[in-house]
DNA sequence: ATATAATGATACCATATTAGTATCATTTGT
DNA sequence: ACAAATGATACTAATATGGTATCATTATAT
């Protein structure tokens, strides 16, 4: 029952890094030596977030990484999205083998529920908050 | 993001059947012939079933599966526990690599919350309800 | 007794997802 | 020019999930 998986973990826990830093660049060297995390793994998360502007990138000798935005608008939810696609709970159950009575399954109906509130949940959770 | 595995998905829908059928036996071919799940896969979750008595099987010919108990009584909490493990929805990320915060961590923390929810919730569905 | 139709036990294989690596190109500061 | 950084992209490894195969055991009907 995994809900976030290594990769957006890895990417909040750089993003906290790059956030607390007020100005200047964060290196990937620096993250790796501080976040312990795989150097080729991080820097293709970072390359992502830079792609998705998230984060912004400056190549070149005493180049890395600033935040793009406020960390009040990062959000997890939009973390998720980008590193593990769609947030859907219950979509590929019914998906791949679709109930017969899938319109008024109720199983799928208290899923939703769940659902509903694991990602209103999810879109509150902004970095600021959690740094 | 994925709450229900295939095998929890198969093994609601297989106890709903069984279920419906008041008295009398079901066949793994019956089963096969209405839900149209792979057979062998589906003796494999109904002995799992019956070994943690959910469903009480006889043997020989004529055999097959009833319930073993109320369908009131079984919960989807379990059904997820036994075949998809313990209901957790954080802890892996934060087992394989652990956060160096990992007690006060704040993501962590709303991450749990969510979490009681959702347990709860799975808690408290149960076959009967989804008849 | 025996054939048949069912489940029990268990080991195996296939596929998809997730995690991680490797390599070369490009940019920039000194 | 060189070194230190990121960009792009393709590849490999590990794990989890989904599915098969096979043989043993049991019960019923004839």
């Amino acid at each position: 029952m995994k809900l976030i998986t290594r990769d957006t973990d890895y990417a909040i826990r750089a993003l906290c890094f790059i956030a607390r830093r007020q100005k200047g660049l964060t290196s990937v060297s620096e993250l790796v030596s501080v976040l312990g995390i795989p150097r080729p793994f991080l820097r293709k998360l970072l390359q992502t977030l830079n792609k998705k502007r998230l984060v912004k990138s400056y190549k070149g000798k005493g180049g890395g990484f600033r935040m793009a935005r406020l960390p009040r608008k990062i959000i997890i939810a939009d973390l998720m999205r980008i590193f593990q696609g769609p947030l859907k709970i219950s979509e590929h159950v019914f998906k791949n083998s679709p109930c017969p009575e899938r319109k008024v399954c109720k199983f799928k109906q208290k899923l939703d529920v769940i659902e509903r509130y694991v990602v209103g949940e999810l879109k509150r959770i902004n970095l600021e908050s959690i740094l």
